[in-house]
DNA sequence: CAGTGGTCTAGACCACGGC
DNA sequence: CCGTGGTCTAGACCACTGG
């Protein structure tokens, strides 16, 4: 069951949707909203808080509540606040599972874990399509203690989903780091490229709600076919 | 001046950096601070809502408050919530400027700052280098309708600094775009690569406070110097 | 079931924008 | 000066964790 503030949020994410609102459209004033949804002041801002966190609106004292919507299409988000969509999203996308298996950790997997070298885990290999072509290589390492048991079909569609709805497991937040770099000799068959080509080579480490660390991945993007996109707000 | 949950925000990073507390270390409790602070339950709550956004502690219902430090050091910060310090930084860098001119926006950076082409900016081109190396090339435009004065002696240094403490304006949030390519003829001289070579090109749209975008810049990024990293929560 | 975080309220008071 | 967002309080009640 949602919270007020969560159903607030999503209807006021609604209005602007349904009317077509634009980049410094005014929304209703706080009283407004607060007589509108009969809940306090407070659960009005808790909720417009978080459309703000999520780019959807900002907000100017004396002046009013303003839609913040633009955004480029076919850009891939790399954000955060937007919770862990990142998997799904509009496009197209297919997925070939090229490995799942039950390894031992590596020293670099055990660091990123925080976990025993030698231990048990899930090492998945994918290759991933975007309207039929090659996207990116994901090699994602799984602590197995916090998931005792995956497949090949669980792993072709959308893990996290599985983590969350079969799992029951509640994710908590991510670290992202990423450099550029040259498609290798391997990964240049998959992704269809030249060997020296660009690549961007993107690490992520996925936490539990708990604070435990469960999965770290690495993956590889194809240059040509990948746009990336930041929404960042000023805390000053 | 400060409000009091900023700075107790600011005590409680001061607090776990003079301890030298690491991920997962458990804090006092709410209850705890609120006695410590003398401030209402919210007022530490909100002081605690701002360091989970900055991805500083997490917190969990029934258990407690954890520090969520980390961060691999030599990584550029693409994040966001932590405001714009993307300029300074523990980096030790140095800017040549390129240029500082009153131009005529083009239709596409007239399209970006929601202008019309043909309205003045100030365009300025700077290369930045960092332990000395060439670590980006950045194109900026300015409106000039918002900042109508700028020079070598100012864009030399940190242009945020003088938008914020010389012209008083507040900064509101931004977007930012990225993509991978390969270095162009101009680029290679000013980088030192070859043409070919891997490139991180990013875009930038900076939006005051009141919802005006006022900057559109264009980076170029040594891909061999390059390394970014960024904090994600869930908000589920 | 005790302890801890999370939601929600009602209301006082403050700070800023714009007329 | 009015309207609007922002801070802060005090307290009720809920929901989850862990012994």
């Amino acid at each position: 069951m949602l919270l007020k503030y969560q159903e607030i949020a999503e209807s006021i994410e609604n209005h602007i949707r349904d009317n077509a609102l634009k980049q410094g459209d005014k929304l209703p004033s706080l009283e407004q909203l607060v007589t509108e949804y009969k809940v306090s002041k407070s659960t009005i801002r808790k909720a417009l808080e978080l459309l703000e966190s999520k780019g959807a609106v900002y907000q100017l004292r004396g002046s009013g509540i303003f839609v913040r919507s633009l955004k480029r299409p076919g850009y891939i988000d790399l954000g955060f606040s937007r919770g862990f969509k990142k998997d799904l999203g509009e496009f197209e996308m297919t997925t070939e599972v090229l490995a799942v298996e039950v390894r031992a950790a590596s020293a670099e997997v055990a660091a990123n874990l925080n976990i025993e070298t030698g231990d048990a885990i899930y090492y998945i290999k994918r290759l991933r399509f975007i309207y039929g072509k090659p996207l990116c290589i994901e090699e994602s390492h799984y602590d197995k203690s916090v998931v005792p048991y995956m497949n090949k079909e669980i792993v072709k569609d959308s893990i996290f989903y599985y983590l969350r709805n079969g799992l029951k497991l509640s994710l908590g937040f991510s670290d992202t780091y990423f450099n550029i770099g040259k498609i290798n000799e391997a990964e240049s068959k998959l992704l269809k490229l030249e060997v020296g080509e660009p690549a961007l080579r993107l690490e992520n480490i996925f936490f539990l709600a708990t604070g435990q660390a469960f999965n770290y991945s690495k993956t590889t993007y194809n240059y040509e076919e990948s746009q990336f996109f930041i929404q960042a707000t000023s805390t000053d």
